[in-house]
DNA sequence: AATTAAATTTAGATTTGTCTAAATTTAATT
DNA sequence: AATTAAATTTAGACAAATCTAAATTTAATT
């Protein structure tokens, strides 16, 4: 079965937000998508005569088994290519998103198996991401949000869950990103924001909102 | 100035068709995009308001310096792409050409010179096809037809014109790919077909058919 | 020069994906 | 429970790209 790049980009956008809700509602669906909702609800009739979504007028939708497979493809796809601009052809972390939105709609399978045996086969992406493998299981990661971690304790930064170009512009700033090693220092109940150390590097402190927007796991964990 | 993919092949395909006559008819550009008559008038219309082709109704039509800028853009794309899949993917030559047809839309201008670098901003393609370099700039080739060499001579193959599957899947099976070095030991006059050896490898009879569409240089130059 | 054939364009439809404005349903509040 | 607000769907329109069938223009042939 072939699906457009307009049908793709809905299926991702559901499986991204069935992550906070068991049904997605259109509102949510057309912000998601920068859309209209008279436009998502035309998609979701669509995707449900394809058996890609469960929607009952006025009550929401979820990915069916097969929409979630489909989903899954698409997500590897797009992880496997920002790997790729970043590895092989050194684009920075912050400005990969775009061009894969784009590749991850390119059709061919052999393609991405090759592409993936080309990055060895690879289990995160450069935002620390899980790329699930070609039967669409994601690696596991135990990783905890910096904010629940405890002062004087070293850790990696895993990966980071808002991705806006704002957010990894700072990063970049502060000299972080995937694999560097912290310490908490000091965390400020007044506002919530936490003095660093970054392990060879510098002493910064960054706001609760960037604590809680960046995850980590014990040092010396492979990717 | 952005275009859509389907401005984009109607593009490529009047580049391609403007190497053998000055004027392109629609019917010709209606078999090269395997599409009818109408919708390339249609096309062609709208094309024309963009300044890419310059066209009179019943007249044919031929690209402007911007279309020809836009195509040698495309097409360069396209070759890198077909590059990269071969080299770095390690797909079969005759296989890449439908890939790359995909791949030759995707917009990021950093994309394909970022890619360009990591290929070692190559000249020619898999199929011994030149590569416009940033600037539109195609590289010359002093080539000529197998069919115009001597015998006893030897030589390198070059490029392939007939690209077909069946064109490169057959000289798979005789062992031809480019850089091979062939030697014509004998034309024969009857049907135009000629013995060739290659070199380190097999003596085989290929067609007219093949010759016409081989081009080689002389031995020991760099691609 | 008149006729026929071939090439090309127009007219009118269709599909996909989107939109605005209005109608409907569901949820929240008095 | 009635009213208001918010969410969602429907109706109707539009742009892009395509198609078929009919009309028109150009080229080829008698
Ligand atoms: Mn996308
Ligand atoms: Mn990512
Ligand atoms: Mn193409
Ligand atoms: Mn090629």
């Amino acid at each position: 079965m072939i699906f457009s790049t307009s049908e793709e980009n809905y299926i991702k956008s559901i499986f991204h937000l069935q992550q906070f809700a068991e049904l997605v509602n259109t509102n949510a669906l057309a912000t998601e998508m920068n859309t209209r909702a008279a436009s998502v609800t035309d998609m979701l009739k669509k995707l449900k005569t394809k058996k890609l979504v469960q929607y009952e007028k006025y009550q929401g939708c979820k990915l069916t088994e097969v929409g979630k497979k489909v989903a899954l493809a698409i997500v590897r796809k797009h992880r496997l290519w920002e790997l790729f601009l970043v590895d092989k052809l050194r684009f920075d972390w912050d400005s990969v998103h775009p061009i894969a939105e784009e590749l991850e709609h390119i059709s061919s399978e052999e393609l991405v198996n090759k592409l993936s045996d080309f990055l060895g086969n690879p289990s995160f992406d450069p935002h620390g991401d899980p790329i699930p493998d070609k039967n669409g299981k994601i690696p596991l990661l135990n990783q905890q949000c910096l904010s629940d971690i405890p002062i004087k304790k070293i850790v990696t930064i895993s990966s980071v869950s808002n991705q806006s170009a704002q957010m990894l512009e700072m990063l970049k700033h502060y000299h972080i990103v995937l694999g560097t090693q912290i310490m908490i220092l000091k965390k400020f109940e007044f506002d919530g924001s936490s003095e660093i150390k970054v392990i060879k590097k510098n002493v910064c402190i960054i706001s609760e909102q960037v604590t809680k927007n960046l995850f980590v796991h014990d040092i010396q964990k492979k990717k």
